[in-house]
DNA sequence: CTGAAAGCGCTTACAG
DNA sequence: CTGAAAGCGCTTACAG
């Protein structure tokens, strides 16, 4: 069946194209008998709006807020979901799409507040938002749904509002493949640690079910190999970190494994002995590095560029095309050892989902 | 900088839109000064063509021919590249682009020929191939660059050919991270066999650098774990393979993993004991199957979705946009265990990346 | 070699 | 409540 343009479903209809465009874009002002009668013929050939043409006759802007945590020196990991975003956008900024970014810092609280007043004074048409800070998140998300503007979370998924999605990884089943692989290098009565640091790194709820996955599964499948818990602070000194493990290690000889539930694995693996496994999560530089060095046995990669990326199309098309999108998507749980970090980590800083991204 | 339109370009050079478009595009019939004139005021300016534009008055329809295998009994691996590619024609469609299938049997050279000229016949703008026949490819691709069509590998790459570009799996590495993975379920001198199939079961090139990778990595990094080989035919009646397995094992105790470079393990999974760890390639639904059941350790995907999205874009950006691709995108070599499938291949079948493909 | 005009399929004021 | 006209930023004949 050839697509219909407006001007002929207009013809069909006998009525001007305005009226037909009037009763496509719901706006009043039709009498209930002729929006009746173009609907039907509207349904009848499965006219949809030609979105090209649209969007360049309405020459309509959309802004699109995004607030994330800025890269920082101590992890570089929000880089990549800030480059899938921008991959994302170059894909329909044709379409009169923008990006305006509101970055906050991970560690600071009051910065996630500044940034959120300033992302609903930009009065954006849609918002795209990591909220590792629960409590805050839960204060300023109403300020959003008052003004009717829609909103995605990214990274974290927050329960009881009315986002129109969620793009992230399932993180107990994060920790799920954490133990399995773990597993992997364990002998039959060996224990495994997770190594928990005092700080506040960020996005607690994510680390949170993480354990929980990963006790979980060991506690299912494995309850001969214990999970032992160790706290070290990833602010203390170099040669505390070393004491404090090394002491652990001592008191716990049967120890083979660790587990670092956060992205701060870099932070300590130098300080284990080479016949201890180690598994923790997100792909960033110096986790990388450490990767390459054989410090670690496997990332868990989170596949944040590709969470971008996704993100900004999801609330396109919503915007758009009125596309309602799905409650939520989960991203790859992609598992990362040194022979296929190239592949991985090439993926993600040079887009190949968009190519040649600068 | 405010972005200018070709009216606000044609005024600066005092010249009529219409000699403006025939400089952005190159054609003929422009004096040299003009030209010259309107080339510095467009570089000046850093004007860019507005796409959106230009599709709807151009009306300019593009057709991509696919050339790629049809979904098969015996494997339903080629249906997620063919997802992937409608997932990407639905992001491109509103420009004027079409796709067309000529889909062969991946277990019949003829078929692949005919296939071919039906797509030179059909005369589309590009192409995307997956030329798992050498030969035959190799023969009908000048076809092609006779009618200057221009066309992408996706899967396989061959060499010594003008493609575009290539999107895949580099398989050398993805032998090396089956190698890497096997090693965990290796005793010091633990022995792992690779077990072919006679059958031409597609794709020989992969096959082939996979066995390579996979027998380099034990030769360089653990000499002392001897790799064997074993053939078995796909096409054997059942009781003739477990014969033949069952004698094989006997006469090899040592043998602690089967690594099957193809995407066939499924066939065998059932026939060994426990103790003896599998590890294959491609999310098959079979092959899926028989991971859930604890048949097989791991498997590694090709995320063949991904390519086919990928494939398109690129056509896509190459046509429209005149963006030259890079030499070859390699798609991720995705680790996938019990653990994590569900997220893999909920991306391949729901098409993460678009969402809500029917 | 160059320009003026019509048109792509919509949307947006404006008039009635 | 409805229509006629202009315009979005290009491209395409056609005329000269």
């Amino acid at each position: 069946m050839k697509k219909l343009t407006i001007k002929e479903i207009a013809q069909l209809a006998n009525v001007s194209e305005g009226t037909v465009d009037r009763v496509i874009h719901n706006r009043s002002g039709v009498s209930e008998r002729t929006r009746q009668k173009i609907q039907q013929i509207i349904d009848r050939h499965e006219f949809s709006l030609n979105p090209i043409a649209s969007a360049l006759a309405s020459s309509r802007q959309y802004t699109i807020g995004v607030l994330i945590p800025r890269k920082d020196i101590r992890s570089d990991y929000w880089e990549m979901p800030y480059r899938g975003i921008e991959a994302g956008w170059a894909r329909i900024k044709d379409f009169g799409f923008s990006v305006r970014y509101f970055l906050y810092d991970q560690f600071d609280e009051a910065s996630f507040d500044t940034c959120f007043d300033q992302l609903v004074e930009a009065a954006p048409d849609g918002v795209i938002l990591a909220p590792i800070f629960a409590r805050e998140a839960a204060q300023k998300i109403p300020l959003l749904e008052e003004r009717q503007i829609p909103y995605l979370f990214m990274d974290t998924q927050l329960v009881g509002f009315e986002s129109i999605s969620f793009v992230g990884q399932d993180s107990f089943e994060g920790g799920v493949v954490a133990a399995r692989l773990m597993q992997l290098f364990l002998s039959e009565k060996g224990k495994s640690v997770i190594l928990q640091t005092r700080q506040n790194i960020s996005n607690h709820d994510a680390i949170f079910k993480r354990i929980g996955g990963y006790q979980s599964f060991f506690a299912t499948n494995y309850p001969q190999n214990e999970v032992l818990t160790l706290f070290v602070a990833d602010t203390a000194a170099i040669p505390e970190m070393q004491s404090q493990i090394r002491a652990f290690l001592e008191a716990h000889p049967a120890v083979e494994g660790v587990f670092v539930p956060s992205s701060r694995i870099s932070t300590f693996s130098g300080f284990f002995p080479n016949r201890i496994a180690l598994i923790g999560f997100d792909t960033t530089t110096s986790n990388i590095n450490a990767l390459e060095r054989g410090e670690i046995k496997f990332l868990i990669s989170q596949k944040s560029f590709d969470q971008g990326f996704q993100a900004v199309l999801l609330l396109f098309d919503y915007l758009l095309y009125k596309k309602i999108p799905r409650r939520q998507y989960f991203s790859d749980i992609e598992i990362v050892l040194k022979e296929n970090i190239k592949y991985t980590s090439f993926a993600n800083n040079n887009s190949k989902i968009f190519p040649d991204f600068k």
